[in-house]
DNA sequence: CATCTATGTTGACACATGTCGAACCAAGCG
DNA sequence: CGCTTGGTTCGACATGTGTCAACATAGATG
């Protein structure tokens, strides 16, 4: 074996730009860089079916659920599958495998960064 | 005059879909209407253009803020104005021609219904 | 009225996105 | 090992979206 465990680095989906993202939005204008990591968190929620399956996720049994518990919003399994994969990439859910099934899961901390986004008042005081 | 200040239905841009909109998104399930309508928000913000757009006016002096003053986010101004009539169509901005200048304003009340969206427990106690 | 400035609208175009069916991978099971 | 079930990936297609240049409109001002 050649290259075992060389590269840590480089991983394939990073929800990095999540937690300590930006201020709220009243507090001072955006940047350009906080506009576009933030964007991408509303964006990946401005699609119904990508919002209904964030919404089974999150309020199912703790903040955890199968795909086949979610996926029947209207649309193919393929397509669930690929909504899931961006709310992945977006940094809202995180998946595992068990067993014969696939679990996904919300975190909490991406819930409280957005909501604190919104907040009207920094609370500067 | 025949037909003076009838029909005084059907505004052309009403944004209506904006307040009372739905649950926290880790009550339940969103249903497709829910979904439909407060996905159009959150898409509305999905773009680093608007959401720019949006915190300038946001967290501008009284919450208000002349085209003028925040147009400056790198893009062509016909795509500012493109831009700010999506929000406005999203209900998230409202606008209003003060002599010279268009003002426009943001809508404390949609702040705080998107932030509701986001909380974590909706506190049933 | 002529004209200038500040915004909005239109038309066109490149690109991103949502969707599906088909094919493919991963576990369990006979 | 082949079959079945759960889930993802691929390829293709239609539609949506962001962008700009050109044109149009609304007040102000001369």
């Amino acid at each position: 074996m050649s290259n075992t465990k060389v590269l840590p680095l480089l991983e394939p989906e990073v929800p990095e730009a999540v937690a300590p993202c930006c201020p709220p939005l009243t507090e001072r204008p955006f940047t350009a860089e906080e506009a576009e990591t933030a964007a991408r968190m509303f964006k990946a929620l401005g699609d119904p079916v990508r919002l209904r399956l964030f919404s089974a996720v999150a309020s199912h049994e703790g903040g955890e659920a199968c795909v086949c518990d979610i996926s029947d919003v209207g649309v193919s399994q393929p397509t669930v599958s690929h909504h899931l994969k961006k709310l992945k990439e977006a940094g809202l859910l995180t998946s595992e495998r068990r067993g014969t099934w696939v679990y996904y899961r919300v975190e909490p901390s991406v819930l409280a960064a957005m909501g604190k986004l919104l907040t009207i008042a920094p609370a500067v005081a």
